[in-house]
RNA sequence: CGGGGUGUAGCGCAGUCCGGUUAGCGCGCCUGCUUUGGGAGCAGGAUGUCGGAGGUUCGAAUCCUCUCACCCCGACCA
């Protein structure tokens, strides 16, 4: 390909709404073009790229055994009605009218339509298993778009359900996947790490999560130092304390910490370490339910695991000030348990803890010298409900934890017979009794692995795509192609030379400065640069140069071809 | 959803507080000449419903009202 046949925009500045270098880079490499928000155009290099990840995922899935589908985008209301999740689904999902008023959703999966698909076609357990996948445009209507293609509304996504009839088959799969995805990733040449994960919404048992591995990740990912154990931080267990507790030394006594709201403003006015201070958090259930939450003063909630205690199945809020002090007589700032008419659920690693801070409740006063079993009852529930942190023992009792932030580009899920039985998805089997079929998802965002991709390959200059997903492997940048006729021969005898070896090349054979040249086909990432020129050529020699290497590398005009055919592979 | 911010040429921005006549700058774009191994120089040129609607005024990018779009932060002060 031609620069002058094809189409590269680039910009030397990055529109003013991108934070992210990814969707800087994205943008002034000419990758993408924004519409509105969280809708983006691919432009014709950007598509490129999108395609390779596309054409590796396809390849994988298929050689894992599964077949691809083509499902609509639009779906009918009713089949979300019958799952239940039309109104589950929320505001995310995009829900839109026929000109016969009939309600319709732009689909954000599609578990209800692959469900309706094996109900209707799949009787015997002869047909089973099977695992249908296809590559498609989702919508989800997202609270916050942002960073570009990494949280578009719009986006490319893979997803694939298996049907099986065991448990164990569905296992079997389950694992088919997680290889089938550990091979795409490790083709495309991204860093990544499989992890533990909730379930969420979709449901079902158990759950891992690919992850780019990435500073700017927005997930949180604990893995040990020790061992292979790696989950999501909302999932990683915070093991409870091996050392039990101390006996009281303190007697408990009020003292006024007026404008220190914080645990960092109590603890610098006491000059008492953040672990030894109790945070005091109120909670509503959706039912109504009202409960205080305690935790070492240094941890945080984990709202994933506190939504799975018994008293916030229904699913919680944050107390509200007015109903804090409705109930506590105090804000929010020197609120505690103590004296607290409320059900109080405390983190686990409070078993480890004596002589504590916490709020008075009573404004602009914290009480000191605390202990649980004397100056107020032990807490009804000790569970976990703190996020993991760095330093934490691994829960699986080798190592201790750290902490990675990571994107998650690939999700797979057992759902087991959740949507099989809502959805009436049943086979006979071989004594003819008709029972629901076990089911697997699998899902990759194809999008957001080219955004997740460049958020850890890249330098100052721009994107360095590694080879599987680069929009060409190889740049000649022929330097004045229009003015002299040796260069115009080298270079084009050597694209039609790559080309014929299947190596997709790109040719800037635009009377540009080399400069400009340079700059856009390192902006772009493409990893594997020729320079052709006069100076060069007199000698009898190209110059190579990887987009990762600091300097060139002379090599003979005349096997040009060849060196880089047998370099590239 | 709550809070904050921004909309002026393709991109980045100034001008808005304190209303005034042809609305500027850099980059990009077009033409010509020169230049040609790291984002060229000179000369000339084109491009704006100042997000939209309404209002105030002799006069609005600027003031007022409404509205739309986009971005950021938050949703863990406790």
């Amino acid at each position: 390909m031609r620069v002058s046949q094809f189409f590269i925009s680039t910009l030397k500045e990055a529109p003013a709404e991108a934070e992210l270098v990814s969707h800087r880079l994205m943008l002034r490499a000419g990758l993408i073009r924004k519409l509105g928000s969280g809708l983006y155009t691919w432009m014709p290099l950007g598509l490129r790229v999108l395609r390779k990840v596309e054409a590796i995922v396809r390849e994988e899935m298929n050689a894992a055994g599964a077949v691809e589908v083509l499902m609509p985008a639009v779906q009918p209301a009713e089949l979300w009605q019958e799952s239940g999740r039309w109104q589950v689904f929320g505001p995310q999902m995009l829900k839109i009218k026929d000109r016969h008023d009939r309600d319709f959703c732009f689909g954000p999966t599609h578990e209800e339509v692959i469900t309706d698909i094996a109900r209707r076609e799949i009787r015997s357990y002869r047909q089973l298993p099977v695992n249908f996948y296809q590559i498609q445009t989702k919508f989800r209507d997202e609270i916050r778009p942002r960073f570009g293609v990494m949280r578009a509304r719009e986006f490319l996504m893979k997803d694939a359900y298996s049907f099986h009839t065991t448990f164990e088959d569905l296992q079997r799969e389950y694992r088919n996947m997680v290889d089938a995805y550990t091979r795409i990733f490790t083709r495309l040449g991204l860093g990544f790490r499989a992890v533990a994960a909730d379930t969420g919404a979709i449901g079902g048992t158990g759950s891992h999560e690919f992850h780019v591995l990435a500073e700017s990740g927005e997930d949180a990912i604990a893995y040990s130092t020790g061992s292979e154990y790696a989950a999501n931080v909302e999932l990683a267990e915070a093991v409870a304390p091996s050392a039990g507790r101390g006996a009281p030394t303190q007697s408990m006594q009020k003292i006024a910490t007026p404008g220190a709201h914080t645990i960092e403003e109590v603890s610098a006015l006491l000059k008492v370490p953040a672990e030894r201070i109790v945070k005091t958090l109120m909670v509503v259930a959706n039912d109504g339910t009202e409960l205080l939450l305690l935790l070492r003063g240094d941890h945080m909630l984990n709202e994933v695991k506190a939504g799975k205690l018994a008293a916030l199945a229904s699913g919680f809020r944050f107390a509200s000030e007015g109903e804090i002090r409705a109930r506590l007589g105090t804000g929010a700032g020197s609120m505690g348990p103590v004296g607290a008419n409320l059900t109080i659920v405390a983190d686990r690693a409070l078993l480890a803890v004596s002589d504590f801070v916490c709020g008075a409740n009573a404004d602009g006063f914290h009480l000191a010298g605390v202990n649980f079993g004397r100056d107020l009852p032990e807490p009804a529930e000790y569970a976990d409900i703190r996020n993991a942190v760095a330093g934490d023992p691994s829960p699986d009792g080798k190592g201790k934890l750290d902490i990675l932030r990571g994107i998650e580009v690939g999700h797979v899920f057992q759902l087991r017979a959740k949507y099989s039985t809502a959805m009436g998805a049943t086979y006979l089997d071989e004594q003819g009794q008709s029972q629901p079929m076990e089911m697997g998802c699998y899902g990759i965002g194809v999008s957001r692995i080219v955004a997740a991709a460049i958020e850890q390959n890249h330098d100052e200059r721009g994107i360095i795509f590694p080879d599987a997903m680069a929009p060409f492997r190889v740049a000649l940048v022929a330097i004045g192609y229009r003015k002299s006729e040796a260069v115009k021969q080298a270079a084009d005898a050597l694209l039609a030379a790559l080309t014929a070896a299947g190596i997709e090349t790109l040719l800037d054979d635009r009377d540009e400065r080399p400069g400009v040249m340079f700059a856009d086909m390192e902006l772009t990432g493409i990893p594997h640069r020729v320079t052709i020129g006069d100076r060069g050529l007199k000698n009898g020699e190209l110059e190579y140069q990887h987009r990762r290497d600091a300097k060139s590398q002379p090599i003979p005009a005349a096997e040009a071809a060849s060196w880089l055919t047998a370099r590239l592979g």
